[in-house]
DNA sequence: TACAAGAGATTGTATATACAAGCACGGGGG
DNA sequence: CCCCCGTGCTTGTATATACAATCTCTTGTA
């Protein structure tokens, strides 16, 4: 590595790995040297390869396992086109009287469809819950939520009255990833009603999944009234190094 | 700070200068102690602070400047709620054959809203241009965009039959902050036209705003046929540190 | 007054070192 | 055969140190 060039080491180093996993040389899946060989045929120190790998680790590009080794992520550096925090902190930030009630807490079998997309048997057990969230007694979210009971056993006997569900889920097991989808749809009769929305009006439907480890651990549902709710927020200048304009 | 705490002694620092903004001891604009004044308040080494204070930079809740000091950042820590990547990358990650045709670029009168929403005197001259992606002859995506003259006076006079609208607004000037808002609607005839779709199918409209300095650049917006597509991606852990689940 | 040079403070990067924590594997004992 | 434990490798964190780069302010000089 050249000490006197323009860009600082910790990058050369990121490039060097991140060329290596374009060019296709370090395939996915495959182990990347460890950091003291690095260190050697690189000739930097261990914190500078340190630090460029934790960086390429916080990109994704790369996975990390503490006694294993360093490995070409899985997934292709796809574009994460979205990123979404809780509905239930945006609205308290805007001032507005939130409320939210749990209309169904229960044990269900899983539709074949469900099964292959949470990666379990079909019609095996799952606990299934639907939320409301309202806003000034506004319909603001009705979220479908489906839990892996492997991951929650004790989902259903948990007091949700504080509207907690969520936390108690991340108390319960730590979240490695997450998949959101949003797309526009008109929805089911029973979710219209809860929204107080027609058959004209469009709503928003923003699909989330949840991984604990390689294990699917929930998959919700959430649905917007288009007429009184978007998603959106503005950006600070450190996350555009990630966007690229259309 | 507690060495023998579960928590590493970098996220207990961030936690310390966190909380201190959080609860408005230390307000916006300003200035945060120095690193070395924290290593002697806070009893660790000057690197861990370093790393503290640079992911607090990463996640936009602090402002450094080499020479001058740490400030808290203008904007309050609000939730980023979407993150959105170029929807032609997109496409060509999926393999598909992607073209792009430019069907108006003129300059115009900005109606009062729309100067507004652009910071501009009312009935200012502003560019436009709408711009239809097509993935295997089936339109994907239709965007409307306006463009601030100040910012990219030759913007009519470029070609953009490559697509490079984006990459040359980026060359032009650095955007400097993004606002991206997502709703569900029924859009326009002209629009539905474009899109091939009927007046009950809800469509995916992406408003996005981008500033370049305190100036705002362009206001576009960019319509996605709901029955065909939709926007979303899967997330790394690191990305998680910020996202709370609903 | 205007401008240049320099000192001092602050952040950015790089290194060497050390220990902790987690995983894989093999050897030994039951 | 199975289980436990130790050994070695790997990543995670923390420190002390050093120098570079950038900004501010003062001081000196024309």
């Amino acid at each position: 590595m050249d000490q006197s060039a323009r860009q600082p080491l910790y990058r050369q180093v990121k490039e060097f790995i991140s060329d290596k996993i374009d060019s296709g040389e370090l395939a996915t899946g495959m182990r990347i040297p460890s950091e003291t060989e690095l260190v050697t045929t690189l000739n930097v120190s261990r914190m500078t390869v340190n630090r460029a790998l934790r960086e390429l680790s916080d990109e994704g590009r790369i996975r990390r396992v503490q006694g294993r080794g360093t490995f070409v992520a899985e997934r292709k550096p796809q574009s994460p086109l979205l990123e979404i925090r809780s509905i239930a902190e945006e609205i308290r930030a805007r001032g507005g009287r939130h409320s939210c009630t749990v209309h169904v807490l229960q044990e269900e079998k899983a539709s074949p469809q469900l099964a292959a997309a949470m990666q379990l048997a079909p019609y095996s057990t799952v606990y299934y819950s639907v939320i409301v969230h309202k806003d000034n007694d506004v319909p603001i979210q009705v979220g479908c939520r489906y839990i892996n009971p492997a991951v929650a056993p004790h989902y259903l006997e948990q007091d949700f009255t504080r509207c907690t569900a969520s936390e108690y889920l991340l108390s319960v097991a730590p979240v490695s990833s997450i998949e959101h989808v949003v797309e526009a749809l008109i929805p089911d009769r029973w979710i219209r009603d809860l929204l107080q929305v027609n058959s004209a009006e469009p709503c928003l439907a923003l699909h989330r999944k949840t991984w604990v480890g390689e294990q699917v651990a929930t998959f919700s549902t959430f649905y917007y009234p288009g007429s009184r709710y978007t998603l959106g927020g503005r950006f600070h200048p450190s996350s555009l190094t990630t966007i690229s304009l259309t």
